[in-house]
DNA sequence: CAGTGAGCGAGCTTCCGCTTGACTT
């Protein structure tokens, strides 16, 4: 019997192909093309800006492979499908692959769904459509305004920045490093507030009729005069409950998970960077344990709802389901997915532990949201005291029925919190005209607090508020902005404090004054100088493609190309040609930018003393570089240290350095700072300086026994030196190798064990072989 | 591995979004 030629479905990703052959069966072959297969080429930008900005499509290198099976596959088959995803870019994706694969878009079958169930994919295969092209036009704008803002800014960079290795700019990654700048600045310009807050603490019999102690709250002053003339008028009262009030209070489970919000907690809970999430995440998916991880939807399939509430009955039993349906409130969500939910909601992975971490918090999120509301109970009582008119206040939180919590409790970043979810706690029964004995008052004197720096995550939750970026490219654009060198992920130490406190204990008033830390912060962004110059820079001549909503705008444009009320190339061109204008105006007037501060001058020579970027980053510089006789003295910033906050003083300091601490074995023992951070000299070979030793400080005493250590450690690390030859046998990390001047070698396996026993042929030999065949590297791009 | 800091010019870099690999000198 013959046999007809199967049809051949395309998808984007390799594991969701695998699931829906399955599904399928017999009659489809379900392959994968990975995501884009053509981009523009990179010469000339790859538009014809002359000719309506015609793009010019290429298949890059490392996606050759992938276009040239689907080609041979899809001439064998019987129909092709494209089952790409539906929004803009899966839209493109299934145009591209009708280009490539010589279909034609009018009549090749296009079909999408939500959810990777029987009944979504079987209903979709009887209704399918064919490409949408006001969508592809959409995204053929998208991509190209993307590619114009890049490649035209990026070179501006270069042209006028004093350092210049591997600028760039971008419509994304410019305005995230603007976020963190303008936060690093309001952090400098914050002047602290203090107030004194009172809190008086009682005691009183609880349900069990155990005597505990609970605190209220009393009025805040702005000085520690107004405080203490409180405390005073408060010695001998008594105090007397005048009133209580309680009222019922709820708290909603959140919406599942969607990339932006898994990041987010697993960044709170778990501590994970926001990148590590998504590899975790990645392996989960791969492993069919958990539904697509890159998406922007808190929908959630039928058939996971009624395993939801299976579970949730099995588990905590039936008054705990509350069936709900998530909405997303951003509309510019593309829907092409579902929510970050367990394929299945059986409780186990046989993952490593860290992967099972990200797991079951997936896991209890996603039962948590068809869970019932936490029911509380808020009681507020009012305390009068005898001698003042000022009324203390003391709430407490009684939990009546945990609902969701008994699953799941979301974290908090360190912005939200409220002063009020800061001192929850309970509070003992209470009745009216009570009287309370007291035990002591206290008015502390607190600071308020500027804005908490970015963390990964909660740049992120900004950025996805804003509208800017997708959820396939946050890790990446994380990345991007720290790999530039325009922002570093680091801890900052806390500054100790002085803060007062006054104290009102058996009918005395006493005063003290105790040291707090401040300012403490780990992980976190900070914008480096060149990020900060870089910026200015970009605000001052592209404000508008810097502006915060200049995404949302575009993206309104963008979906009147998508309703076919507007030409993508004339959408473009209206873009294009100001900002051409103005690229070529910045280019022409823009003066080179170095972000210069003057501190003064130095007191030896009354010369000028400036911080500013260098060639090789921010530096100090004493003396004028137009001045022939005399050179400048430079030293550069240490990278804590910021040309915005340096004070001259500490600018002052850095010229320190080099410093000769004396002699060791007969030669200068001298600490400096280089290129790859503080190291000692001596005997011409060099040692780093751990972090723990500060170069400033070091003695002699100090840096001789770490030569001498280091030296004892090379040693432990060689094998064996061929001295004529230049060739070191070495132990490293991944085993014993081979280091011929600058190149190393890696010993083949066999050998491995008895390296010792080598004899230089051999070694020869090895390092020929090597040679013959370098070991895989991951191809580099060649140009467009 | 451990320098430098002015300006010129060759030749190079660069974007965002969609997908996974194959890899540690």
């Amino acid at each position: 019997m013959l046999r007809m030629a199967k049809n051949l479905l395309i998808v984007e990703s390799p594991a969701k192909a695998k699931t829906i052959e399955k599904i399928l069966g017999e009659d489809f072959e379900v392959k994968s093309c990975y995501g884009h297969i053509r981009d523009l080429a990179k010469g000339d930008m790859g538009i014809d800006v002359k000719n309506k900005y015609k793009p010019t499509y290429i298949v890059p290198e490392d996606k050759e492979k992938v276009v040239k099976e689907l080609k041979s596959l899809s001439k064998k088959s019987g129909e092709v499908w494209l089952a790409t995803d539906e929004d803009r870019e899966g839209e493109a994706i299934s145009w591209h692959l009708c280009e490539v694969l010589g279909l034609d878009p009018k009549t090749t079958k296009r079909i999408v769904f939500h959810e990777i169930t029987k009944p979504a994919i079987q209903a979709s295969i009887t209704h399918p459509r064919t490409v949408d092209m006001n969508l592809v036009n959409a995204q053929q704008a998208r991509r190209i305004l993307d590619r114009i803002v890049g490649f035209e800014l990026s070179p501006v960079l270069w042209r006028k920045m004093s350092m210049k290795n591997n600028l760039s700019a971008g419509r994304v990654q410019s305005v995230a490093v603007r976020i963190i700048a303008e936060r690093e600045r309001e952090i400098n310009a914050f002047t602290p507030v203090s107030t004194f807050r009172v809190e008086a603490v009682f005691t009183a019999r609880d349900i069990s009729g155990k005597n505990v102690t609970f605190s209220a709250e009393g009025k805040k002053f702005s000085s520690p005069e107004g405080a203490e003339a409180f405390l005073n008028s408060c010695i001998g009262a008594k105090y007397t409950v005048s009133d209580i009030v309680v009222k019922p209070a709820k708290k909603t489970p959140p919406a599942p998970f969607t990339t932006s919000t898994l990041q987010q907690e697993a960044s709170r809970k778990l501590g994970y960077s926001v990148s590590r999430t998504m590899v975790l995440a990645q392996k989960l998916y791969e492993s069919g344990k958990i539904t697509y991880m890159r998406t922007d939807s808190v929908n959630l399939s039928e058939t996971a709802m009624e395993e939801i509430k299976k579970q949730i009955s099995a588990q905590y039993g039936k008054q705990y389901i509350q069936v709900r349906k998530f909405k997303n409130k951003n509309e510019s969500a593309q829907e092409a997915h579902e929510a970050i939910r367990p394929t299945y909601m059986e409780h186990s992975t046989s993952e490593d532990a860290d992967s099972r971490r990200l797991y079951e918090l997936i896991w209890k999120r996603t039962i948590a949201c068809q869970m019932a509301d936490a029911e509380l109970e808020k009681t507020t009582a009012k305390i009068q005291i005898s001698t003042n008119k000022e009324e203390l206040s003391a709430s407490g939180e009684v939990l009546k029925f945990d609902g969701f919590l008994k699953a799941y409790m979301e974290d908090k970043d360190d912005e939200d919190i409220t002063e009020e979810e800061q001192q929850e706690g309970m509070l003992p029964p209470l009745a009216v005209n009570q009287v309370l004995p007291f035990q002591e008052m206290k008015a502390t004197e607190r600071f308020s607090r500027p804005l908490p720096r970015y963390t990964e995550a909660s740049l992120v939750k900004k950025l996805e508020e804003l509208g800017i970026g997708r959820p396939s490219t946050y890790a990446p654009t994380i990345s991007t902005i720290q790999k530039r060198g325009y922002v570093e992920k680091r801890d900052k130490e806390g500054v100790k404090r002085e803060f007062r406190i006054l104290h009102l204990k058996n009918d005395q008033v006493t005063k003290q004054t105790e040291l707090e830390n401040t300012g403490a912060e780990k992980s976190k962004l900070f914008p480096t100088d060149l990020g900060l110059v870089v910026t200015d820079f970009l605000k001052l001549y592209f404000d508008d493609i810097m502006d915060y909503n200049f995404t949302a705008r575009i993206e309104e444009e963008f979906d009147e190309v998508a309703q076919g009320k507007m030409q993508w190339n004339k959408m473009i061109d209206d873009f294009y040609t100001p900002f051409k204008k103005d690229v070529e105006s910045t280019i022409e007037n823009a003066e080179r930018i170095s972000g210069e501060r003057e501190l003064g001058f130095d007191a030896t020579t009354g010369k000028k003393v400036i911080v500013r970027m260098g060639r090789y980053g921010p530096m100090v510089q004493i003396g004028d570089s137009s001045n022939e006789e005399e050179k400048p003295r430079f030293a550069k910033l240490k990278n804590t240290q910021s040309i915005e906050t340096i004070s001259f003083e500490d600018a002052m300091e850095l010229f320190r350095l080099p410093r000769v601490l004396g002699q060791f074995e007969g030669s200068d023992v001298v600490i400096n700072i280089g290129r790859f951070g503080p190291y000692i000299a001596h005997d011409k070979k060099f040692y780093s300086l751990a972090k723990e030793f500060d170069p400033y400080a070091i003695s002699l005493e100090e840096a001789t026994p770490i030569i001498v250590e280091k030296r004892a450690a090379k040693e432990e690390r060689t094998i064996k030196v061929f001295e004529k030859e230049k060739i070191q046998l070495l132990r490293g990390p991944y085993g014993p190798y081979i280091k011929q001047g600058l190149r190393n070698y890696k010993l083949p396996k066999e050998k491995q064990e008895n390296a010792a026993d080598l004899t230089l042929e051999e070694v020869k030999a090895i390092i020929e072989e090597v040679k013959a065949n370098p070991p895989k590297r991951i191809p580099k791009r060649k140009k467009g």
